[in-house]
Parts: structure tokens; C-alpha cells; sequence
DNA sequence: CTAGAACCGTACCGTACGGTACGGCTGCGG
DNA sequence: CCGCAGCCGTACCGTACGGTACGGTTCTAG
């Protein structure tokens, strides 16, 4: 629980969600680019605008992340109902809604310009993707994580570490070279894979936390 | 095998390499707002010479993260005399390198740098970055994988599958985390917990594909 | 001792960009 | 119809920084 941080939708007005809209696209086209002029020449809007609303060019790419983080969706579990074969389709679910997420060029945006935000001793537009992205996979896996612990259909000591476990078995190298801008390694390219490392990675993580057969 | 990489030394004058020391502390320090005078006042050399030396701002960076992306050491293992006990000291060994790697300062530093240079369509830095980390940990360990495999000690299909798999089971989120700038996530805080996370990591490895009781 | 190469320090130039100011257009309350 | 608020477009300002030019100093070769 380090810092508090501004969850809340901040609801943007239909014409700013515009804004907000060109400042991403021009995120994800220029790398990070992005200039005023540039955002209010797409976005049709006047500089003095960009201001009035944003207050200055961190507030405008702040909104921006924010607004785009707060779209990732997690998928939800009626944890009354555990199974084995609930769990394993829950924690499939999990996996490839994250790999999903994560080869996507806005995610790769998101993520690339909060890293270079937190070069500059600037950690908000980190810790916006962090809550909306690896933490908030956290919160919602624990609980069902913990759910089937206690319907004996997994073993660990700590869900913490079977969290990060389940992540890295996931993630992989993946993220961290699409980051890079690995050349062999494409969107398309891990996209046709994803099923297979969706159902391998879920496999893994049964057979390691599994308290029995969960095929 | 995407783009041909100058993976050779370069061999660099000492002065030049005081240069790059300089470059690298500065771009530690303060992130990525490195300026080329700030280099030249901090190296006590003119900005002519940057550019005589090195061309221009970017030849200079790029200098200054192949130097030091190149002095990542990786371990050697002797592939004749594997054992089981070998096998499980050398995935050790390779999983505390990589974690301590990772959490440094520098490679932080290094990894957000060329993070931000390929948001700049830029791949070059990034390509160097994993050219000399994750494509160095994998050349050096999937032979070993591989002569394991021969020596029944360990059992998989696809020795990328295998690698992959270590790979994530080791740096899990860390590495994310700490480029994002994760207020709860110190270095030290880590660097505690290394020994642990090597064992666990290698422990579940050995699990998911070792042969038989790999203790 | 001299010539020249290498290099330091500093001054300088051009430009890109963050931020501000202002004139003009549109729409709305009175 | 008037006035005002909000906003667009553009022009403008200040500055920071990449890159160049140049005079002065040290070092080396002959």
C-alpha cells in the first residue's frame, strides 16, 4: 500500500475523452513524441485549451493513462462455485486476458511511457499502470486463488507468491521484449500463439500449487 | 536471427571509457534528461569531441549501453560432468545472476533507456539490451538444458519452451515493477530475498521438467 | 625548436517545444 | 439585440539543447 493514488474516473467530458483520444493515438503512432502542438492540431483544439483542462504537458499525458489504464478489464469469478474445472477455466481466463493485454500496441505504449516518466524521477504514470495492470491482475486472482485453497483444490503457504508465480508462468519474456522492441518477436507473431501458452502456462501452475489431479 | 548487432568491443581508449563512465553515472543519476554538455563538464572533455568520438547524441548512448550492456558476465557450466547436483547448482547460479542483474541500478537504468528509445522507433538500443541480456541467458542455458535432456535429467519437447519457462518462474513481475518505479518494491528489499527466490524458482523448474526426484 | 595533431573550454547558432497572449467566432442567458 | 463565456487558430516568447566553430593549451614527432 505505498501512495495513495487517484483511481476515480475523473470523469472527462465527452469532448476532453476526445482530447484524450488523439493525445493516445499520437502516443501509440510517435512513440513518445507527443507534442502539445501536435495533440491539439489532431485533436482540433486550441493549446490554451489543452491548458485550461490539463494544466500542463505531464497533467494532459497523465489524464491520458489514466483514463486509457482504468479500461483495462479483469475477468470475475463467482467464487461460490470452485471446481476444479471452474478453476482451471478461471485461471485460463486470467492468462489470456493478460497476454492479451499486454502484447497490445496501447499496452506497450502505456507501459513504454510511464517507464521513461519514471526515468525522470516522475513514478505516477508508473504507479497508475502498475495499479491497473499488474496489481489489480493481483487483486482479483488472490482471492480466488486463496478461495480454492480453501476448497482444497490448490496448496501453497503464501498466495502472494502463487500470484507471482501464475504471472511470471504467463508473462515470460514476453512483455519485457515487445518493450524493447524485440524484431523477432511481433504482435502477430505471439497473438497466433496465445491459446497454446494460455494452456501450457495454466497447466504449469496446476501442477505445481494443484493439491490433485486437475485436468 | 532479425538484424545483424555489433556485439564486438569496440575497443574503446581509456579515455574514452572515463567518458562513457561518465555518460552512464549521469544517465543513472538523472534518468534519461542526459544533455551532452552535462557529459562533457562531468567527463572534463569538450563537446567537440563527443562528437568526433562518438557522431552524435545517440552514437554516444549507444556506445555507453553496449559498453556496459557487455559486461554483464553469465556463468559457465561444464557440460560433461552433469549431474544432478550439477544441474540444480547451475540453474542456481543462473537464476541469482539473472535477479541480480535485473534489481541493479544499472540495468534498470539501462532497460529504461532503451525502453524509451524504442518508443522512438528506434530499436537499436533495445536490440543491445537483449542481445546481452535475456538472447545472452538463453544461448548459455539452453545448451545445458539440452545435454540435460540427453543425460535423462531433465524432460521436455521444445528446449525454447523450457527456457521461456525458467525465465519467467525467475524474474516473475520484479523486473516490470521495478521499471514502472514500484514505491513497494526497493532494491535492497529485494536483494534480500534473492536466495529464497533462486531456490523456490529452481525448485519449481525441477518440478515441471525434471525426470524424476531432482533433489 | 617547430609543426601539427589532439583536445579543452567557451561562445555561438538554429530549432523545437512548452507555455502564454490575443483576436475572432459561436452559442446561450437575459 | 447585447454581453459574456468558452473555445479555436495563430502568433509569439523564452529557454533548453543538439550541433558547430574557434582560440588556446598540451603533447608528440622529427
Amino acid at each position: 500500500m505505498p501512495v495513495p493514488i487517484k483511481i476515480s474516473e475523473e470523469t472527462f467530458t465527452p469532448r476532453q475523452q476526445a482530447v484524450l483520444t488523439a493525445a493516445l493515438d499520437l502516443l501509440v503512432e510517435n512513440g513518445d513524441g507527443i507534442t502539445m502542438t501536435a495533440v491539439a492540431r489532431r485533436a482540433s483544439c486550441s493549446k490554451e485549451t489543452l491548458y485550461k483542462w490539463f494544466g500542463d504537458r505531464d497533467g494532459l499525458l497523465t489524464a491520458t493513462v489514466q483514463w486509457q489504464a482504468a479500461k483495462v478489464r479483469m475477468p470475475t469469478v463467482d467464487r461460490s462455485h470452485l471446481s476444479a474445472k471452474v478453476l482451471r477455466e478461471s485461471l485460463e481466463q486470467f492468462a489470456r486476458d493478460l497476454l492479451t493485454t499486454i502484447i497490445g500496441e496501447v499496452s506497450i505504449t502505456l507501459n513504454r511511457t510511464a517507464i521513461t516518466h519514471a526515468a525522470q524521477e516522475k513514478d505516477s504514470l508508473g504507479n497508475i499502470v502498475l495499479e491497473n495492470g499488474p496489481l489489480a491482475i493481483r487483486r482479483r486472482l488472490k482471492p480466488i486463488l486463496e478461495a480454492a485453497r480453501d476448497a482444497r483444490l490448490l496448496r501453497f503457504s503464501a498466495s502472494e507468491d502463487a500470484y507471482r508465480t501464475f504471472f511470471g508462468l504467463v508473462v515470460r519474456d514476453v512483455q519485457i521484449r515487445l518493450l524493447l522492441g524485440d524484431s523477432g518477436l511481433t504482435q502477430s507473431n505471439v497473438e497466433a500463439n496465445i491459446e497454446v501458452d494460455v494452456k501450457a502456462a495454466t497447466d504449469q501452475f496446476l501442477a505445481l500449487y494443484g493439491a490433485k489431479a486437475n485436468l
